[in-house]
DNA sequence: CATTGTGAATACGTTCACAGCG
DNA sequence: CGCTGTGAACGTATTCACAATG
């Protein structure tokens, strides 16, 4: 932390803002759904609302891309589904190891949007000898020890940790000694990585407190009913644009 | 959602900002650990680091509670805990179901942090009859069929989807008609709901696509191993800055 | 002429830097 | 004197609104 230089490093990006990234899987998906029920174009205003989020803003995120749409028209959406894929990276094989199988390990592993993104579980990897040897998912859950070894075999440089808490840092330090330089972390830590290493974390428990924080606003205010007490709201919102706050929430087992 | 109009109801909350929310947990978390260990005071440069944060950033979110430092000392460690946690909301008793008990359903179940933060499952709910009586976590497994009593009897606020996303919005419709204002949304799909309900998501994929954008960055710039093959870089930074995306990931079980 | 693509306006979030204070 | 609390500067993200255009 010393550095008060702001990290990034030669990485001048051609500029795709974050928060555009982090909506380019929520596109994708949308598309995807267009795709299979073999919809051949797609307005702004269609698929911004089967994302979740506003057209404008995505017609903005797209113009970060490049000019992929045609006016009066809308959006060829193979093509953007392509074109998004690629932004992504999920072109190409991500060989993605999991540590820590428990339930949520288990539940990781078995998670389907996985191979349909380009991700493929190379490895489970566990400190339970118990466990080892045991197929989850149809992949054997290998030992610890030997964690080094498989990331260099199978080329990972994405790492995911559910693993407790008290672990966390550890396995941490030993995936990226071992080469890793991408880490979702599921356990509720914070993680000290050397720069040039991402860190995404998922916590449940942050997320579920952020939900108490509105949920006892609403309590307090509500009283007589804001909107009359008449027939529930009928305006619906999509959920998708919830507020800024770039971080995510942790779940662990026991 | 024709209503060009942005929502936010009456809503006018005294303005503690979502990314400040989104932080306190974080705080809470790390200033719990110091209290553990009887650390009376901490100021915000330690506690900062301790969070993963920097610490203007800190001191100007708890500038948003009130004024709770002592210049020249630091924060004292339980007026804080006591003061972020009455902030969230956490000191009050929040019963939570949890729908969909596979994997990750469990999973969620045994998570420890539930407890320790005013959060109680109050039940969980699944759709399959095998699994119905059965107990996770101690906890029996009860039948989608009783959803609304369940909610009701035990006056649930605070929904935990963790269903396939084909069962989401249907859940979802139905746990916001049985009274519950807030969701947690583990399935990979955009819950539609009405004004006033707050949803949050968390993607699995999602995070795991948004660090594949940036692995793929980092692969195309660096060609010569861009640190030298040598020894690891040592500038250590904390992950939790992550860039502003507002949204999460989501995981399923199959 | 419906719809994209985008400057300009606005809102929000972060960081700086230092006055204020115990 | 050290550390908090905060106004002001800066940077990023969202929204507006309309000109450009297939």
């Amino acid at each position: 932390m010393a550095t008060g230089r702001t990290h990034r490093p030669a990485t001048r990006s051609r500029g795709i803002p974050e928060a555009t990234v982090a909506r380019l899987p929520l596109y994708l998906r949308a598309l995807t759904a267009l795709s299979e029920r073999s919809v051949p174009t797609v307005s702004s205003e269609e698929l911004a609302a089967a994302a979740g989020v506003n057209s404008a803003k995505l017609r903005k995120d797209f113009s970060y891309l490049g000019s992929y749409g045609t006016r009066g028209v809308g959006y060829d959406v193979e093509y953007l589904v392509y074109q998004i894929s690629r932004e992504l990276g999920l072109t190409q094989d991500w060989p993605v190891v999991i540590v820590g199988i428990g339930n949520l390990g288990a539940a990781l592993a078995n998670y389907g949007g996985f191979a349909s993104r380009g991700f493929r579980v190379a490895a489970l990897i566990d400190a339970d000898p118990a466990l080892t040897g045991r197929a989850v998912a149809g992949i054997p859950v290998q030992h610890t020890d030997d964690l080094e070894k498989i990331i260099q075999d199978n080329g990972v440089s994405i790492g995911v940790i559910a693993t407790p808490a008290g672990a966390a840092q550890q396995v941490c330090d030993r995936l990226v000694a071992a080469g890793v330089t991408s880490i979702l972390n599921f356990a509720p830590t914070v993680l000290s990585v050397p720069d040039g290493v991402d860190v995404r974390k998922v916590d449940l428990s942050i997320e579920l407190q952020i939900l108490a924080f509105h949920e006892q606003r609403k309590a307090g205010e509500e009283a007589a009913t804001p909107d009359g007490g008449g027939p529930a709201a009928v305006a619906r919102k999509e959920s998708a644009d919830k507020g800024p706050d770039g971080d995510v929430p942790a779940v662990m087992p026991a």
